[in-house]
This record gives structure tokens, C-alpha cells and sequence, in this order.
RNA sequence: GGGCGUAUAGCUCAGUUGGCUAGAGCUCCUGGUUUACAUCCAGGCGGUCGGGGGUUCGAGUCCCUCUGCGCCCA
């Protein structure tokens, strides 16, 4: 909870203020202090509560996560002063395939499934050149492994977060792929199952030929590939009974799927190919006879207006097949290879001595083959046609996608359902954005779904299903009634444990049972972040004070998946969207203006910037980024901010110098203008951070102490050095404003303001309150204050007045270039009366600073004169 | 092709519901130190607010249109 400031009994102000080791310092005194820990006894109302975005453990942290947490950061110490107990845990991404990679290559290991668990096993010593040589071992072996060497690198990302000064509540961490998260994944698993919002079919899925696993619609990306158009004949059966015409000619990309043609289709309202509807034509040479169909999904402007259909050639495909009611030949297999046995329905000798010639090739070789096919039979008409067209990928692979019927588990996502669609986009409409024009991703992706979600993955490194299945006598599994363990034995590994009422021994035997082989998509275990954090289903208690959370913050990037998928889970589980708040962050562009990322191998890694620029530094660049903006990396912000932190340093020893009181009285009106000031700085600064936009608070707080520095601190200080209620009360406002200052930057520069607050404060600034606007009726501020120009009165204020007088004087020395010390023998100040009598109220000041020696105000219309004394003749 | 965002000084960006002469920081230039800070201070140079059209007494701001750039989706 947020404390009063609470002035120390003596202050002990350094002679030379450095920011030399304050990084190792306080953070091991926030550590042993547990500054930042969540207290769990607050209420709901009185947490806030983070849903923070867990980092992919393999691998490192770049600048873009320094930038994006530092966000974070800011809201959180705002949240924490403003009195909230802040729910800020931080979980590791170690779910899932890159690091699968890294530990194969970590440990020369290769997982099988199939291979069972060696309770002692230890990994290779030595590591194989060839990854072929690679030790085969189990899954859980390899997970094992996985949880290893994931273990070591969340300890340096814990160690840098701590430096770049988060204030995460680190007895709050979980992983996505320890046993709490498996858990959590499995549960939600098994009530999906059981409310019927998950399902497995057997069905054409997009499927990644190198990683041999299936991908969801999410993951996928539109490449431009060049390809070429072919022209190819195929025969009709019945000739037009006009024309006798007996050829039709369509155009296809992909020649080689000819063979798993089970239909040509056109627009229903195309007038060229109306005779043709409901007739049948032949494929060229394998003689396959396949309807011609009518969609409306055929474009009459693409290629030759008819199309073949093939299962499965490209997504459109699956859709005219399922629509349609076509059969299926399919011929490419998981490894993206065409079948070594001719398929059934080539039922003629010369039909299977020509698949022979492509059996066993991926796509590409199997293209050449069927071309030169095509040309020696004569049904490819002319030379290919070179077009770029867009190709699917799955985002991590290098391959153009295949679509392979296989057996998956779906969760439904509204992809297949208007009614969940429509509730879908109505749990985005609960949310605030940040900003708020991201919603439209959001509505744009939900409404465009055109699948449920598909969170199987043919890979070892994930939470696996807690499925079994009954075999029959034939060995044959049962599909259709998975065996489920009870809610209490989770997290379970179906190869490992065995399903009620039955044995070890059954295992993958006639009337035994099989484990489902599968594990879930990294995302199907992310979804649950809230979940996971809050203890659903282990800690009510605290799950009751934290969710729905407060704010999810993440990149825009994935509002497709992460943001989306974790709206369907907390959707159907928890029926309310997960959090109150989305607030998305903008990427690092590197000075090119390029988004940083580690396959452009343009990523700087954050600790040299932390060492060179110091964490406050750092932060200050990141906090400078606005919500949801691109932002260019730039070390001369970050030079920026640690000139900041240093000026606080030395600002905050000057201005307490003097010994002034933060509830002293105020007696000189530019003192109080100065408050008046203030308490301005605060409201916005508040009512910035009230909208998650920390940039803006920032800026205002910033422009403010500089001039704070820079102008208010050179008018005062001759005073305050003197004696007598003037120089009362110019300590007294200094100590205020430094006790204000300190906390309203406490956010972006944790370090340098913990360390200044030490000098003179109690406790911890970052659990000091936020400040609120000072007023009068605490005594602090003079009745004699609030006359024009003092109280915040918007025509004309006092500070404003002073620092255009300040910024003339000056100009005339440096145009006369001189020193700022050099006196002026006389000033003339004609003005209106209004501004006379408001310049008389701090004429002592501006005297004072401007080294006048003589200033004769006169109305008129507005002019500055001064004179230099004359100059010292040299003898 | 659809959607979203964006365009202001050499660079990075503020500029709120339209309202005084469009601002800041950095860069650059000219000066200035030793009772807070050279890890500093002051001053200066620098902009037809992407182009065009419209609404208005008044447009960087609102509307239309064109162009460039970025992102998301197809």
C-alpha cells in the first residue's frame, strides 16, 4: 500500500551526486525489502492486476523486450503509488518448438515418441556432427532436457530484468511448460471436450512438410512466390453438341496434382461454360473421369475461367470439395511426397506407368515429370505462362504449406459458427484498447475466421493431450470416445500413464488402448496465461482478487493469436472476457526504419545499452515510445534520459539544500504560481497514466522539471539563500516541487529516484503515494496567494511573465556576449499596467537573477532596454 | 483487392473539442564556467505542417481527393 512521504529526521545530501552502482544497489535492497511484492490480502477493487506477456525462454531478450516491458513497468509503479496492490507476475515461454531446437542441438538428442522413459538417463557427452547421429531418446526424457536448459536461460533473463529495474513480483513466475501450466492446459482441455467446444476429426488440415506437424490458421502468411500457369487439355467425354467441340482447357499453377483431380469447376453465371455444367470431362493422361461443377468461388477472370479441383492443392480446394461433395484423391503424404504406390483409382497400366515416373517426389520434381508428360501427349497447350502469386506459408517454415488429411483436435473459435463469432466480437467490445483504433484487428481477424482452431501439433515439446483411445480387436483405436483421465490426476502424459481400467501391458494392443500421440500448440497453453497466474482451480482465493486482470500487454503482431486465443479460452471457461484492458505496444525499428528482429539479424541486445546508459537511461528511451507506435532504436534518447536522472541527482541535493519544509508555508506569490504549476503537472500526469499513455505523462513531467531547473530554480535561488520568511518561503516550495518531482518520475526513472528520495524520505518512493494537487487549505499556500497571476489564473501567469523577462535579459547578454553573472547598470521594462503590477510581485527575484542594478518599470507599450555598466578601461 | 495507421524543422517527435506569431529535444552555429550540475548553462539558425480541392470569420487540426510509407488481412 501506497504511504504518506514521510521526511526522514535528518537529511543527508551527498557532496558530489553520482549514478555510479545504483542499478546493483537498489536493486538488491527492492529484493531484500520485497518491495514490490503482491499483497494478497487486497480486495479485487484494490488490485491491479497484469497479465504480463511471457518471453519465449530459448534463445535471448533484444532491445524490443527492454522497450515493451519498460511500458509495463511504467503503468505498474503508477498503479502501485496510486495506492493499488499490483498483481505483476512474470512467466517464461519454454513451450514449444524453437526450443525443441535449440536442445537437440544443445544436447546432440533426438526425440522419438515411440521411444520409452529411462528413468537414468543422462545426456551424450559428446555431440554428433551429423544430426542424424543425433541419440534418439523419449519424450519425457527430452522434456526433461527441455526444462533443463530452459531453467538456465530464464535465470539471465530474470537477472537482466532485475537490472533494467522491472518491478515484477518474482515469487510470481510460472512456465508455460511446467507442470502448473500442463495442468492448467489439460483441464481447460478436458472442459472443452466435455462442454463440446473441442472435437477431433479426421479432415484436410495445412500442414508444414519440413516440420511435419500440422498449423493453425493463425500462424499462416502470404508469401508472393513466382509460379507459372499451365495450360492443360482435358478431354470431354460427350462433344458440344454444336460446336463438337471435344476439348476444354483449364489453367493451373500446380500440373502435378493432376492426378488428384476430382473435378473441374466455373462460375455459375460464366455463359462459356453453361453446356458444360453437370457433364463430365477426362483427365489427361491418367483418364480420370470428374464432373464439371459450378461455384461461384471460380473466378471467370483468372486463367481460362475453369479451374480443377484437387485434394488438396490450395484452400479453395478444400472449400469446393466439402461444398460440393467431392471424393477424395489425395496423393501427397506428410512428408510432402507423392505416394510411392500408384493410388487405386489409376486403374490403367499407362495411367500407373506414368505416376511411377513421379511416385516417391516432392511437388517440384513432380511438376517437371508431368510437364514433360503434358508435352509428349499434347495436352499441355504452349509454353507455361510466368505469373507471382501468393503462396501460403506457416510463419516459422521455409516451404510452401501442403494440405494433408490427417487426424486433429479443433477448439471452436466461431470460424465455423456465427453465433460464437458475434459473442467473440462482443468480448472485444469489453475491452479498452490501446489504443482503440487496434480493436479493429481484432473485429477484422475474428470476423474473417474461416476454421476452428487447430491445437494439435505433431511435435514432442508441448503439454500432450490427457487423451487415450480403446483399441479394438484389429487394433484399431476408437476414435470417437477418448478415454479421459479424472480432473485430479492431472498433469498426466498418455505414453507414460495409463487410462483407468487398465494396465501397462494393454498398451498398444488389440482390445488394449493407445495415448494419444499428440501435443498442444504453444498457443493452446499461452491462452491460459490468466489462468495459469491467478491460480484457477488451485488457489480460488487469490484467482477471486486477480481475475479478471486488469491489463494485457503485448505487441499488435499477435492480437491474431495470443490476444485472440486467450479471449476464447476465458470465453467459454471463465464466460467474461480475461482482462479490462488491452494495451499493445509498437516495435523497434532499427535506424533504417526496419522492424528489428532476429532473422534480419539487425536485434541489439540490451545489457552493454544498460551498462553504457544505465538503466534509467534505457528506460527513459523505451518510455518515450508511444502506445501502439513504431519506434526508432536511438541511443542519443538514451543519452537523454541519463542526463535526466543526473539533473534530478543534482536538482534534488540543490533545491534541499535549504532546508525547506514540504508543508511549510508559501508566501511569495512566484512560489505559489510555481505550486499552481504543479498541481497542473499533476492532473495531466495522472490523467495520462489513468489512460495507460505513460509517454504523455512523461513529456509533461519532463518539459516541466527542466524548466523547473532551468528557470524557476535561477529566479529563487539568491533568495533562498538569504534569510527571512522570502527565503522560508522559497525552501519550503523547493522541497514541495523535489517531493512532487521525485515521485512523478519515480515511474520511468526508478533508480535515480529511489536514490534521491533515500537522501530525505522514508521508505521507498515507489511505495510512496502518488501525488495529489497541493492547496490551500492545508496551510501550505498563503491566503495572500490568490490574487491575478499567482493561483493558477490562465490569462496570465506569474512563472509564465517571469521566464519571458528571464529569457530577454538573457538574450541580450549572449547577443552581447557577455556572462550570464555580467550586471546590468540599468533595465527599462515598459509594459501594460496590468503587467507592471504583476512584475512588481516578483521584481526582488528578477533583479536578483538578472544582476539589475538599477530596474525603472514604465507603462507603454511593451519593450526591454538594458544597459551594460561601462567597460573597465585597462590601464 | 479489403482494413488500419501514418505524413509537421536536417533527425526523432508534441500540437486535446478548429482560435493569438506552429512548439520541444537532438544535430549544427555563436557564446558563457568554478557558492547544484561542463554529466553544465544561455542564445541563434532552421518549417509554403506530403500535393490539390472544399467547409469556416478563421484549418497543422474537420470533409473530399491524390500520392508516399508502414502494418494487418485476402
Amino acid at each position: 500500500m501506497a504511504h504518506t512521504p514521510t521526511p526522514k529526521n535528518t537529511r543527508s545530501l551527498p557532496e558530489r551526486p553520482t549514478l555510479d552502482g545504483i542499478e546493483a544497489r537498489w536493486s538488491a535492497e527492492w529484493r531484500a525489502q520485497s518491495t514490490y511484492a503482491f499483497d494478497r490480502t487486497a480486495d479485487r477493487d484494490q488490485v491491479f492486476s497484469i497479465d504480463t506477456p511471457p518471453p519465449t525462454a530459448s534463445g535471448s531478450l533484444h532491445v524490443g523486450h527492454v522497450f515493451s516491458y519498460t511500458h509495463t513497468d511504467c503503468i505498474a509503479r503508477f498503479q502501485r503509488m496510486s495506492g493499488k496492490s499490483v498483481f505483476y507476475p512474470m512467466g517464461w515461454d519454454d513451450n514449444g518448438l524453437p526450443t525443441e531446437r535449440r536442445v537437440e542441438n544443445f544436447y546432440g538428442v533426438r526425440c522419438d515418441p515411440t521411444v520409452a522413459y529411462d528413468p537414468n538417463f543422462t545426456p551424450p557427452t559428446e555431440i554428433p556432427k551429423d544430426r542424424g547421429q543425433y541419440q534418439v531418446i523419449s519424450r519425457r526424457n527430452f522434456v526433461d532436457l527441455c526444462l533443463e536448459l530452459t531453467t538456465i536461460d530464464e535465470v539471465a533473463f530474470e537477472d537482466l530484468f532485475r537490472t533494467l529495474g522491472l518491478s515484477v513480483d518474482w515469487e510470481q513466475t510460472y512456465t508455460t511448460i511446467g507442470s502448473e501450466a500442463q495442468r492448467a492446459s489439460q483441464l481447460a482441455f478436458l472442459r472443452n471436450l466435455a462442454r463440446g467446444e473441442a472435437y477431433s476429426q479426421q479432415a484436410p488440415c495445412l500442414w508444414d512438410t519440413t516440420f511435419q506437424t500440422a498449423v493453425a490458421q493463425a500462424e499462416l502468411e502470404d508469401r508472393d512466390r513466382p509460379g507459372a500457369y499451365h495450360d492443360i487439355t482435358f478431354h470431354r467425354t460427350v462433344p458440344d453438341t454444336t460446336t463438337g467441340e471435344t476439348t476444354i482447357t483449364i489453367s493451373t499453377t500446380r500440373p502435378e496434382l493432376i492426378v488428384s483431380c476430382v473435378a473441374l469447376v466455373a462460375h455459375p453465371d460464366d455463359p462459356r461454360f453453361q453446356p458444360l455444367f453437370g457433364t463430365t470431362v477426362t483427365s489427361p493422361i491418367f483418364g480420370i473421369e470428374v464432373p464439371v461443377c459450378a461455384h461461384e468461388l471460380a473466378d471467370p477472370e483468372k486463367g481460362s475461367g475453369v479451374a480443377m479441383i484437387c485434394t488438396f492443392g490450395d484452400t479453395t480446394d478444400v472449400t469446393w470439395w466439402r461444398e460440393l461433395n467431392l471424393e477424395t484423391r489425395a496423393v501427397i503424404g506428410r512428408d510432402g511426397r507423392f505416394a510411392q504406390e500408384a493410388p487405386q483409382w489409376c486403374t490403367t497400366a499407362d495411367s500407373q506407368a506414368a505416376y511411377a515416373k513421379f511416385a516417391g517426389k516432392a511437388a517440384g520434381g513432380a511438376r517437371q515429370v508431368m510437364v514433360e508428360l503434358l508435352k509428349s501427349s499434347g495436352d499441355l497447350l504452349g509454353e507455361p505462362r510466368p505469373i507471382q502469386h501468393p503462396v501460403k506459408f506457416f510463419e516459422k517454415g521455409d516451404k510452401p504449406l501442403e494440405i494433408v488429411a490427417t487426424r486433429q483436435w479443433y477448439i471452436r473459435n466461431g470460424g465455423r459458427d456465427a453465433e460464437v463469432r458475434d459473442e467473440l466480437v462482443a468480448r472485444g467490445s469489453e475491452l479498452t484498447w490501446h489504443p482503440g483504433f487496434m480493436q479493429h484487428r481484432y473485429d477484422n481477424w475474428v470476423q474473417g475466421l474461416n476454421g476452428d482452431w487447430l491445437v494439435s501439433r505433431q511435435r514432442y515439446f508441448g503439454v500432450p493431450f490427457p487423451i487415450w483411445y480403446a483399441l479394438n480387436a484389429d487394433g484399431e483405436p476408437d476414435y470417437d470416445n477418448p478415454l479421459t483421465p479424472s480432473e485430479a490426476e492431472l498433469p498426466i502424459d498418455p505414453q507414460s500413464h495409463v487410462p483407468p481400467g487398465f494396465t501397462e501391458e494393454q498398451r498398444n494392443q488389440p482390445h488394449g488402448f493407445m495415448g494419444d500421440p499428440d501435443v498442444m500448440d504453444t498457443w493452446a497453453t499461452s491462452s491460459l496465461t490468466p489462468q495459469i497466474a491467478c491460480g484457477w482451480e488451485t488457489d480460488p482465493d487469490l484467482f477471486a482478487r486477480t481475475f479478471p486482470m486488469d491489463v494485457r500487454p503485448q505487441g499488435h503482431d499477435i492480437i491474431r493469436t495470443w490476444l485472440f486465443s486467450t479471449m476464447v479460452r476465458s470465453h467459454f471457461e471463465n464466460d467474461t472476457a480475461p482482462w479490462k484492458n488491452a494495451a499493445l505496444s509498437g516495435w523497434i525499428l532499427d535506424p533504417d526504419r526496419k522492424k528489428m528482429s532476429k532473422s534480419k539479424g539487425n536485434v541489439v541486445t540490451p545489457m552493454g545499452l544498460l551498462e553504457t546508459y544505465g538503466s534509467d537511461g534505457v528506460r527513459y528511451w523505451a518510455a518515450s515510445g508511444r502506445p501502439g507506435t513504431d519506434t526508432a532504436f536511438d541511443e542519443k534518447e538514451m543519452k537523454v534520459g541519463r542526463r535526466l536522472a543526473i539533473k534530478l541527482l543534482n536538482a534534488s541535493s540543490f533545491a534541499l539544500n535549504f532546508g525547506g519544509s514540504i508543508d511549510g508555508l508559501i508566501t511569495e506569490p512566484i512560489d505559489a504560481a510555481m505550486i499552481a504549476d504543479l498541481n497542473r503537472l499533476i492532473a495531466e500526469a495522472t490523467d495520462a497514466f489513468g489512460g495507460f499513455d505513460y509517454a504523455r505523462a512523461l513529456e509533461k513531467t519532463e518539459a516541466f522539471f527542466w524548466w523547473f531547473c532551468d528557470d524557476y530554480l535561477e529566479l529563487v535561488k539568491l533568495r533562498a539563500y538569504g534569510e527571512g520568511p522570502g527565503a522560508e518561503s522559497a525552501a519550503n516550495a523547493l522541497a514541495a516541487a523535489a517531493c512532487v518531482l521525485q515521485r512523478l518520475l519515480a515511474p520511468f526513472i526508478p533508480f535515480a529516484t529511489e536514490e534521491v528520495w533515500s537522501w530525505w524520505m522514508e521508505g521507498s518512493v515507489h511505495q510512496a503515494a502518488w501525488p495529489t494537487p497541493l492547496t490551500s487549505d492545508s496551510n501550505l499556500l498563503s491566503e495572500s496567494n490568490s490574487g491575478p497571476g499567482a493561483l493558477g489564473n490562465e490569462e496570465m501567469s506569474l512563472t509564465a511573465l517571469a521566464s519571458e523577462l528571464l529569457s530577454e535579459l538573457r538574450r541580450m547578454k549572449s547577443e552581447a556576449k557577455v556572462s550570464m553573472k555580467t550586471q546590468f547598470a540599468e533595465v527599462v521594462i515598459t509594459d501594460t499596467a496590468e503587467r507592471l503590477a504583476n512584475i512588481e510581485r516578483f521584481k526582488e527575484d528578477l533583479t536578483g537573477v538578472g544582476g539589475i542594478l538599477s530596474l525603472i518599470l514604465q507603462e507603454g507599450e511593451f519593450s526591454l532596454r538594458g544597459e551594460f555598466p561601462p567597460p573597465e578601461t585597462d590601464t
